[in-house]
DNA sequence: TTGTAAGCGTTATCAT
DNA sequence: ATGATAACGCTTACAA
């Protein structure tokens, strides 16, 4: 191959060489049916192709069909590795069957910017997750397709894990042990998944007749730092709990974070007890006990069903949450004997 | 706005509803100088727009700009949280200048394929992260503006951070703390930025008139894995060392487990420094001690240089490496007294 | 089975 | 300062 003039090389350059119309070429390369194209040409055209290092242009053929195989991922924050592991699920799908996705933090700007921008490349669905699409204007998101993750909405189909049973696993599991004691740490917010983690676990120590005390329920925001701080508070308390359930995964780890700092031992001392799965909670020693709520898993799932809006397949009927699952890890024991 | 016909809105539509032409809606949304449209037209078409809900359609203009404002950023894989910080890093420069970025994950087919695929996408540009682009065709990545990281190629400009110098500081400190017995885990890679911190590992020790012993050199792949059976061999040798140096932070996260489960205290019986700094090093406990080659401002400088390079300006002469640096966390001490 | 030709929604080059 | 009009590279009737 000559080093090229620097145009780029098209179907028509391709259709020249091997001797037939750009049309027949454009049919090749767009899979059309075998009757609709002879062996022998198809063959020919191939080979001219591969000689000139030819690529169908997308961008074009987004314009004409007015489809660009693109995906919008819109969420919160890449901070939490939460969000990267949902993302990382999709990817992996929507990348088998051709599409590309762009992953937008709405933390950047607004969420309808957001939208806007993403729209204005023409992309073809849109996943969003935990951003509260209740909230944006109504028509923002017309004549897209949608899927949500971990949020509840009769507009528009989408996956969740099943947040309450997480709640209810780390309270059994920490009951279980033996601890009477319990605190919450995480924060007060719109974030369906969030929400219902915490219903789960006080509706679970409720039944075991247990009430942790208000002081021993600390909103905080679901950060690192906010873990810490939180715990920093508990274990100021005159009365410190023997374990924590965390709204999610970082407030665990920053809740570790206080208790080492603090020289309070974990587990012997104080058990913790996440919420998320993040492949971050299997690289910290002790391993995070926590629920897993298979971030990836869910990631593709929500990917799965974009694919069959976009295909025209109906959405599957909705589906039962997604499955949670409790990892016991090295940050629960039971309680130490008070005295 | 009513519920709309389900029809994009054109800048023909604007045009229409602004009595103007459709060449005129283009001038203003491109910013044409304002001398070039007068100022009552100019509002009647923004008017319009914003009435209609206009939103010019990128996949439109890519097409006959032959500019997409998106960029491909390809990398060996997303598992390790370093490539994620780097990704991060540079999304967020060039989202802020209109760029859009599709990541992609050169271990889910060859790198070919995927630079193939970037390429039909009419990208404008790439950064490529340490991915070994010397093995690639040469023609591969002919017409397009790239930059690398971490990597040296007399042919593409890019950012590298100083390797060399960061396996020195990781030395100097294990040194400095008084250990004298020290092994490395790492790959035997083709990775430029691994090599060298090896090599500068190697000469600060050489300096110092040690030479580890062979069996504490140990070649593991630079995952948490890797770590995790490099350490677990080199604490089963008849000399353990006091101190190791790991090619990355996953390994050394790897070596902390092997610690944990060997119930060796870190860092009274086993000193660890890490090299990367990624965000993950920070969440443990005890924090990671690791020389910090800074991951994001390695893309977001990457990102700089590949704007400069698209916009005609001559890419600042070749810089210096990226400066690094040693982050003292809590799993280095001085050596036991061995009796 | 293959070719011709009309767009897709912009930008860009001319005229006016 | 604005309006026609020709690309951009492809898909897709429709014709041959």
């Amino acid at each position: 191959m000559p080093p090229g003039p620097s145009r780029r090389v098209t179907s028509r350059d391709v259709a020249a060489r091997a001797g037939v119309s750009q049309a027949t070429v454009s049919l090749v390369f767009s899979g059309a049916p075998p009757s609709r194209v002879g062996p022998a040409t198809r063959e020919r055209v191939f080979a001219a192709a591969r000689a000139l290092g030819y690529e169908p242009n997308v961008v074009a053929r987004a314009l004409v069909q007015g489809r660009s195989y693109t995906i919008g991922l819109v969420m919160p924050a890449l901070r939490d590795p939460f969000f990267i592991d949902a993302a990382t699920g999709a990817q992996r799908v929507l990348r088998e069957q051709g599409y590309v996705v762009i992953v937008a933090e709405a933390e950047e700007s607004s969420p309808e910017r957001t939208v806007a921008m993403l729209r204005a490349r023409q992309i073809d669905g849109l996943i969003i997750d935990a951003m509260g699409v209740s909230t944006m204007p109504p028509t923002a998101l017309d004549n897209l397709a949608v899927v949500l993750i971990d949020e509840r909405s009769d507009r528009w189909p989408g996956v969740v894990s099943d947040a309450e049973e997480a709640g209810r696993l780390a309270a059994r599991h920490l009951l279980s042990l033996g601890h009477r004691d319990i605190a919450f740490l995480g924060p007060l917010t719109e974030a369906h998944a969030l929400r219902l983690r915490e219903r789960g676990f006080a509706v679970e120590l409720q039944a075991a007749g247990i009430a942790p005390r208000s002081e021993h329920v600390r909103r905080v925001p679901p950060t690192v730092e906010g873990g810490r701080a939180g715990m920093q508070a508990l274990l100021a308390d005159s009365a410190p709990p023997t374990a924590v359930f965390c709204a999610n995964d970082l407030v665990a780890l920053g809740a570790l974070k206080a208790c080492a700092y603090a020289r309070r031992q974990v587990p012997r001392d104080m058990s913790i007890v996440g919420c998320d799965g993040i492949e971050t909670a299997r690289l910290v020693t002790p391993e995070l006990t926590t629920v897993d709520v298979r971030p990836r898993e869910l990631g593709a799932r929500a990917a799965r069903l974009l694919l069959d809006t976009l295909s025209g397949r109906a959405p599957r009927a909705p589906r039962k949450p997604l499955g949670v699952e409790l990892l016991v890890g090295g940050t629960t024991a039971p309680p130490r004997r008070s005295a």
